[in-house]
DNA sequence: ACGCGGCCCTGGATGC
DNA sequence: TGCATCCAGGGCCGCG
C-alpha cells in the first residue's frame, strides 16, 4: 500500500488526532500472530508510561517519539493505524493511551512490522543507516547526486529509483508516474541516465510526491488515512494501472509489463530508452 | 558488490 | 454458488 505520500498522510492524520504533545503511553498489546519481524517483548515493557511527543516519518517508516525510545512502524503493503477502542480481525498492535483511547495497528497481510528503537541509536540502526536521502525534504536529493549515484549501475532506472538506498519513499506506483513525467523509459539502464535526464527525473519525483501528499495519498483498494478517509491521487495517476488505455499526451496505448517482478506502466512513444 | 527471483501473508477480482 | 488462479502499494535473504 504505502509509499512516501501515504505514510506522510498517515503521519499528518495522527498528529491531528492525537493532539500532541501531552499524550502518554500506558501500555502496549500485541496480537499472538507475528508481523513480518517480531518485536522484542522486553523492549515493549520499557516503553510503558513514556510520554508521546510527536509522530515523525523517515523514508516509509512512521516513528512515534517517546521520552527515550521511538516506536518504529512500517506499514508493509496493507498496514494502517486508527483510533478505536474496539478491536477487529487483523489488529496486531494496540497502544493504550492516557486519554483513554486506543491507537490500533491493523494489517491483514502482515508484511508490516513494529519495533522499539533507542532514541539515540536511530541513525545507526541497521534499518536506517543505509537509507538514501529524503526526496521531498531538504536538498540532498539533487540531479548531481542521482547522476553520480547511478554511474556503473546496470539495473533498470525504475528498479534503481525504487531502491531505498538510492532515494527513500519511491515505490511501485510513483516510480512509473515519475518516469512518465520525465519522459524516461523505465527499462533504461541506470548508468545510461544523462545529466539532463537526471535533472528532469529528480524534478518529476519531487513533484509527483508533493502532489500526492497534497491529495492525501493514493487509495487503491485499501489505503486509508489515519482518520479513515481515502486519498484521491488515484484520480490523477497518468500511467499506473492504465495499461491498454491511451497516453494523455500522445494517444499511444500505454504498455504494461513486469520489471523485476513489479508491474510497470509506460508510454512507448513519450518515454525514451 | 550487484542484480534478481523467491518469499513472507490475506483477500479481492476474475474465470471456469 | 463454488473453487482455482492470479494479483497487490514492500523489502529481506540467498544465490549466481
Amino acid at each position: 500500500m504505502p509509499e512516501l505520500p501515504e505514510v506522510e498522510t498517515v503521519k499528518r492524520g495522527l498528529e491531528q488526532i492525537l493532539d500532541l504533545p501531552g499524550e502518554r503511553l500506558l501500555g502496549v498489546e500485541m496480537s499472538a500472530q507475528k508481523l513480518r519481524f517480531s518485536c522484542n517483548l522486553d523492549d515493549l515493557d520499557q516503553v510503558k508510561g513514556q510520554h508521546l511527543h510527536s509522530v515523525r516519518r523517515r523514508a516509509k517508516y512512521l516513528l512515534f517519539e517517546l521520552d527515550r525510545h521511538y516506536l518504529l512502524s512500517h506499514l508493509g503493503m496493507t498496514g494502517s493505524w486508527r483510533i478505536e477502542n474496539e478491536s477487529k480481525k487483523h489488529d496486531h498492535v494496540r497502544l493504550k493511551l492516557k486519554s483513554n483511547r486506543v491507537l490500533t495497528y491493523h494489517d491483514p497481510r502482515r508484511f508490516g512490522f513494529f519495533e522499539v528503537v533507542n532514541k539515540n541509536d536511530l541513525e545507526n540502526h541497521f534499518r536506517f543507516s543505509h537509507l538514501g536521502p529524503e526526496p521531498v525534504d531538504g536538498d540532498e536529493f539533487s540531479a548531481a547526486y542521482l547522476y553520480e549515484k547511478s554511474r556503473g549501475r546496470k539495473t533498470s532506472i525504475k528498479t534503481f529509483i525504487m531502491n531505498q538506498e538510492v532515494v527513500v519513499g519511491v515505490g511501485n506506483i510513483y516510480a512509473s508516474e515519475a518516469l512518465y513525467m520525465a519522459g524516461i523509459h523505465p527499462k533504461l539502464l541506470a548508468h545510461k541516465l544523462t545529466r539532463k535526464k537526471a535533472e528532469q527525473l529528480v524534478r518529476a519525483i519531487k513533484d509527483v510526491l508533493n502532489e500526492a501528499i497534497f491529495c492525501g495519498g493514493t487509495t487503491i483498494s485499501d489505503f486509508k488515512q489515519a482518520g479513515g478517509s481515502s486519498g484521491y491521487f488515484q484520480n490523477f495517476l497518468l500511467v499506473y494501472g492504465r495499461g491498454l488505455e491511451e497516453c494523455h499526451f500522445c494517444g499511444t496505448m500505454i504498455q504494461s509489463q513486469a520489471i523485476v517482478g513489479r508491474s510497470s506502466f509506460w508510454c512507448p512513444r513519450c518515454q525514451k530508452l
